[in-house]
DNA sequence: ATTTTAGATGAGCATAAACGCATATGCTTG
DNA sequence: CAAGCATATGCGTTTATGCTCATCTAAAAT
């Protein structure tokens, strides 16, 4: 048994689904705001300024992917990441961005 | 200074435009493919069951996010993962969906 | 030089998803 | 039970992107 098995086309289906799911830049702002902790929906919408729809629909996108999680109180709705792997994914993509961009950023300075 | 201060907005499209990116199966054939090393584009037609032309598109757009790197040998051209941080980037959604999957299950099982 | 083979690219179509607007649901309090 | 606030959702429009078919470029060989 290799170490990395070919996925199935199902399995990459899957996996390709849940990196859309982080290709919207609303949604990484969410993901942004909630870093910091729970917060309800008034507040993300304050914190992202975007509309209540959109923002609504972008946390129910959020948690169909099991990326966050829903809690109830009293009349308002409180979201929190329930991931733990979400961060740390965010966290290796920015840094593979940066190097890219220092890269780049290299064919100026370079006399 | 925090150490997570919030990106700006053009970082966040940078960021999702790269997910973005990772979010296609037939991408995601291809850097499994390329995983065991370069391959040139016949192969990579071959190995993930596409058309040329459209693989063609998909190298293109790997090549272009520099995920992926071209190189030309007489008349073939060779890819392969230039980006090191996207394998890690890879098992580490896999793992998460993995989870996921196993917990879904898990309500089944339950007696 | 002509042919052959690997790879890239342009045009057109189809699908998916984001956004805005309006409206609906659902708690909660008076 | 009525009114009000927090959140969700239906609908239509727009934009982006993947796919196919056909054509084009470039390198190699004869």
């Amino acid at each position: 048994m290799s170490r990395h098995a070919l996925l199935p086309d199902q399995a990459l289906e899957l996996v390709a689904r849940r990196f859309a799911v982080l290709a919207e830049p609303m949604r990484l702002r969410l993901l942004q705001a909630l870093f910091a902790g729970e917060k309800n929906v008034t507040d993300l919408v304050a914190a992202t300024d975007g509309t209540q729809a959109n923002i609504s629909r972008h946390l129910q996108t959020l948690t169909a992917a099991h990326i966050l999680s829903r809690r109830k109180e009293g009349w308002q709705v409180f979201y929190r990441i329930s991931d733990p792997t979400i961060p740390k994914l965010c966290e290796l993509m920015c840094g593979s961005l940066e190097k890219q961009l220092a890269k780049q950023a290299g064919h100026f300075d370079r006399k």
